[in-house]
DNA sequence: AGTCCACTGGAACTTGAGGAAT
DNA sequence: ATTCCTCAAGTTCCAGTGGACT
C-alpha cells in the first residue's frame, strides 16, 4: 500500500457521508430538532415533512438530527426508503430490522404480525422513524399508522411539498399538524463551503485549489450530491496518477461523470428486468409495446410475462423514468429526459 | 359503419418462501 | 417431520378501449 498523495479519508468524499457538523442549514436543523424535542421528555413529538429538490441535504440532515438526539437519550431509530420498500409489509419489515428486532420476519409473516411487533417495540421507548422518498409510498395507510404511535417521531422526506394532496381524508387530517421544513437548492457559496469542508477532512493539504471548488459550484446548480461526487471522482483520478494536486481538467472531466452517476444511482432502485427494459429503451429511443416485449424476451434469461412487464413499466412511469405516449395501437414507450 | 388488431389493466389464480401448529 | 397457513410476486384470463384500415 503506497502513501496517498491526494486523498486523506475516502469515506468523507462519499456523497452520503454523515459529517459531524452540517455547514449551513442551521435554521432547518433547528426546526426539525424542535419538532422532535418532545421525544426527550417522553412526550408526543410533532411530525415533520422535509421537502426540497435533490441534493439539498434532506436525508443527511434527518440522519444528522437523529444522531444528535441519540446523544441525549436512548433512542430507537428506523430509516426506510419508500422507493425500495413501498408496500406496508416491506416498510415494517425494514423498520423492524433497522431497529434491531431479534425476531426474524420473512416473506411468510403476516403484515399484521409485523405491525403488532412494531407497535409493542415503540410503545414504551422513544423512537424516531425516517421515511425517505415518501412520495413513492404505495400504501399510504402506513402514514396513518405512524401517527398513532405516541412516542414516535416521524420525519418524512419528499421532493414536493404537496405529496399529501390526493390522500384519503382521514390520513391527511392525521398529518395536518405536521411541521413542513423546506430545503431550497444551495447557493454557489454554500456549495463551495460544503466542498471546503469535505476537502478539509477528506483530502490532503493543498490537494485542490479554492478556484476549482468554485468551478464545481458553477455547474452543479445547487446540488451538493453532484458536487461532492465530482470532487471525489477528480480526486480518485489524481490519486491514481500519483499527482499531489488535482488539475483543472480533471474537474472538468469529472463534472459530467458525476451528473451521470447521480442519475444511475436511481436506476439501482429498479429490479433486473426493469433495468433490461430501461436499457432497451435507451438504445431504441421509442418502441411500440409489442416490440419492446419481444426484445426484452430475447435479452434476458428468464423473461417475465407481458402482464408483469406492464406492471414494471407503469412503476417506472411513476418514478418518471419512462413515458408512454398515445393510446390503443399507437402506444409508444420512451425514456423521459 | 364495420372489422380487425394492439394495447391496457382488473381480477382471479398459482407459486414459492417460510413461520406456526401439530 | 409434516401439515397448514399467510403473504408478495408473478401469471393467466379476458373484457374493454380506441386507432387503423377497408
Amino acid at each position: 500500500m503506497t502513501r496517498n498523495t491526494v486523498i486523506g479519508d475516502k469515506r468523507v468524499l462519499a456523497a452520503d457521508f454523515l459529517p459531524n457538523r452540517m455547514v449551513h442549514r442551521g435554521q432547518e436543523r433547528q426546526e426539525i430538532a424542535d419538532a422532535l424535542r418532545p421525544v426527550l421528555e417522553g412526550e408526543r413529538p410533532r411530525n415533520v415533512l422535509v421537502h426540497g429538490p435533490p441534493g439539498t441535504g434532506k436525508t443527511t440532515m434527518a440522519r444528522y438530527v437523529v444522531d444528535r438526539l441519540e446523544e441525549h437519550i436512548d433512542l430507537q431509530y428506523g430509516f426506510c426508503n419508500c422507493w425500495r420498500n413501498s408496500s406496508r409489509f416491506k416498510i415494517y419489515y425494514r423498520l423492524l430490522n433497522e431497529m434491531g428486532s431479534r425476531m426474524i420476519h420473512r416473506t411468510g409473516t403476516p403484515t399484521d404480525k409485523l405491525v403488532d411487533d412494531f407497535e409493542s417495540k415503540v410503545r414504551n421507548r422513544p423512537s424516531v422513524v425516517v421515511l425517505d422518498e415518501v412520495d413513492q409510498l404505495e400504501d399510504e395507510k402506513v402514514l396513518y399508522d405512524m401517527t398513532r404511535y405516541n412516542r414516535t417521531g416521524l420525519i418524512m422526506i419528499a421532493n414536493q411539498e404537496n405529496v399529501f394532496y390526493d390522500l384519503d381524508e382521514r390520513i391527511r387530517s392525521s398529518l395536518s399538524s405536521r411541521k413542513n421544513v423546506r430545503f431550497s437548492a444551495y447557493t454557489h457559496e454554500e456549495i463551495v463551503d460544503i466542498l471546503r469542508d469535505r476537502r478539509q477532512w477528506g483530502l490532503r493539504d493543498g490537494a485542490v485549489e479554492d478556484e476549482l471548488l468554485h468551478r464545481i459550484a458553477d455547474t452543479v446548480s445547487g446540488d451538493a450530491r453532484v458536487a461532492i461526487n465530482a470532487l471525489r471522482i477528480a480526486a480518485e483520478k489524481a490519486e491514481k496518477e500519483g499527482l499531489e494536486q488535482i488539475p483543472e481538467e480533471f474537474i472538468d472531466d469529472a463534472l459530467p461523470e458525476a451528473e451521470e452517476l447521480t442519475e444511475t444511482e436511481s436506476l439501482d432502485k429498479l429490479n433486473s428486468d426493469q433495468q433490461a427494459l430501461y436499457e432497451i429503451l435507451r438504445q431504441e429511443e421509442t418502441l411500440r409495446p409489442r416490440e419492446l416485449y419481444d426484445r426484452y424476451r430475447s435479452k434476458v434469461e428468464k423473461p417475465k410475462v407481458d402482464r408483469t412487464l406492464r406492471n414494471y413499466l407503469s412503476e417506472m412511469e411513476k418514478y418518471g423514468l419512462v413515458e408512454s405516449r398515445g393510446q390503443g395501437t399507437g402506444t409508444e414507450y420512451v425514456l423521459t429526459d
